[in-house]
DNA sequence: CGAAACGCGTGCGGTGCGCACGCTATCGTT
DNA sequence: AACGATAGCGTGCGCACCGCACGCGTTTCG
């Protein structure tokens, strides 16, 4: 058949997507963690954490919605104590975001928990080709079909 | 450091989601398609391609909505011709949601596309990497660690 | 120095969702 | 056979979120 491949690749990528939703992952990793963590505004807590301190107009693309829904989701997120919105000296129009130290602690400890769940899942893998997959997941990611 | 590769596998994955949103795909896929495909209601759509015929509560968990989001989405596609509700004989309470012939063409096509779409990205791989990054991302994906 | 442009936050209208209710059909018990 | 209990679907209601557009304060440039 024609593309037997793409179409592989399609289904089982389209189970994935599925599986790791919004509200999948964040019921599996925040288990047991502290309050103030949203489902809603962790793209930008996530983002922020990524970029490193921005503007929530610099931010909005990458989270991909609009920039005042990424003022209000700050808000929230300011409210709960994982970020703060700092002044810049420079132009005091600009309005920074900056996680916290609590910020800076929540994102590290979801990382830590993602890695580490995803490392013993594949713990039973034969040697070398967790490491394959590895290596073609991020080539399929960087210059795959979605660059 | 411990854990590299799931962090690294951790990162190509959050990339990759990020870039693979409902909104990405649908423009990129539906580009110059005929009308009646709505980004909100083709989870519907595409879950009732991949199950066949089902009544709009067990559609719902594969969804991921309420039983009455799927009632409403399926209107709209029913509106737009891709669906029709079709009683049951056996209980006449059950209304059954069924892809029309423009939905069977409709998804069949989009499928088609998608898979298109991944071979062009992917046959500039060396010969056999694409095989298995297929495989592995199969077995990642049904075993691993969103199973 | 004044006007245009910029950056941020907020009010408003629209949309989608979950919950709960009503209606119809089916099932089970007496 | 009849009637209460249950199941399944669709809709009204309240809520949450988003995008657009406006206002206010700041900066830049002519």
């Amino acid at each position: 058949m024609e593309n037997e491949l793409g179409h592989e690749i399609a289904e089982a990528l389209g189970i994935l997507l599925r599986r790791t939703t919004r509200a999948q992952l964040h019921k599996r990793l925040t288990e047991g963690m502290g309050e103030g963590l949203d489902e809603v505004t962790y793209p930008v807590l996530s983002a922020l954490a990524r970029t490193g301190p921005r503007s929530a107009a610099d931010l909005a693309p990458e989270v991909g919605i609009d920039r005042s829904g990424v003022t209000r989701r700050a808000s929230r997120l300011e409210a709960a104590g994982l970020v703060r919105r700092e002044a810049d000296p420079n132009d005091r129009r600009a309005n920074l975001l900056v996680l916290t130290d609590q910020g800076e602690r929540t994102t590290a400890e979801l990382r830590r928990r993602l890695a580490a769940h995803i490392t013993a899942a594949l713990s039973s893998w034969p040697p070398g080709e967790a490491e394959a997959f590895a290596h073609h997941l991020r080539r399929f990611t960087v210059e795959g079909p979605f660059a």
